[in-house]
DNA sequence: TACCAATACTTGACGTATCAACTATTGACG
DNA sequence: CGTCAATAGTTGATACGTCAAGTATTGGTA
């Protein structure tokens, strides 16, 4: 009996193994993910890299963060962070300066016109990861978040 | 108790609810194993999504398949998918024609050329499947497969 | 104190993602 | 048969991803 994802993809073939299956499932399940939350911080006028980059930003506070610490912290990898930064400083969402102690690092701020675009989306986002999940339940949603840590702590 | 994920991400505060630790657990988990992919076929002159494109076509084999389908079969949404075949067709790894019987489609097949680059990697998926997931066993992997279904069957 | 590797970015070049606008065909309908 | 909406795809513009190469600065070391 062939599998839901290979019946989404089409797939004549059944998948090679489980290991193959649970890799294309979790590449497709993000990309359907990632483009609602998309769709929820774009009408805002942002992208949701640069959404994420403005919430990191505003944990940091007064402090400020360099650049690649902001890099770090981010939920995917991200080599392009200055050119994202860039874009957020045009739109006067951020501020950046040279650090003083170590000229070599330039640190980052988020702009009270940052926050306050975030504070436009705050209340929707709640309502928008239960919505994401509304095929899992409570403890389901608890056992794989386990899971997805299993497979990124088998890679360091 | 600090989770894994706010440890990685080094995020002060805990996630407001398990769905968005799942939501990013999810991208970021994803992030990973897709980095590892485009790290395995990218040695042969192809980009993941360029591999995509040609493992549909191989499977579609003789007949070959209209721009649009092949966007449809895609593991991730493309919309791009005409100029990735640009791409291909300038590396000689697909061929394309205009639809005889309706001349708005054009079909496309994989080259020899296309047939020869996969078979060189063909050897290697199945290692690296395993390799992704080896943070699970086969039970976990199996119950991680039904969770992902889930989630993508309760958005339709 | 002069050198030199390491750090923290920035820049350039190319591939991809995304949406909107445009062209070419087709098929249905008056 | 002519019109017209729908289909299939291309093209343009902008953002992002990715790697390699370049610049500025620092800190350790001879």
């Amino acid at each position: 009996m062939p599998s839901a994802l290979q019946h989404e993809l089409r797939q004549r073939r059944p998948f090679q193994s489980a290991a193959h299956e649970a890799v294309v499932g979790l590449m497709r399940t993000a990309d359907l993910v990632g483009r609602r939350a998309a769709a929820l911080v774009e009408p805002h006028g942002i992208t949701l890299q640069q959404f994420n980059v403005l919430r990191i930003l505003r944990g940091a506070a007064e402090d400020g963060l360099p650049t690649l610490e902001v890099a770090d912290r981010m939920i995917e990898q991200t080599p392009g962070v200055t050119r994202l930064l860039d874009r957020l400083e045009t739109k006067e969402l951020v501020r950046r300066q040279r650090c003083p102690t170590d000229r070599r690092q330039h640190l980052c701020w988020i702009t009270a016109k940052g926050l306050a675009v975030l504070e436009k989306i705050d209340p929707l986002t709640g309502r928008a990861h239960e919505d994401a999940l509304k095929g899992l339940r409570q403890k389901d949603r608890v056992a794989f978040i386990r899971l997805l840590d299993a497979i990124r702590a088998a890679h360091q």
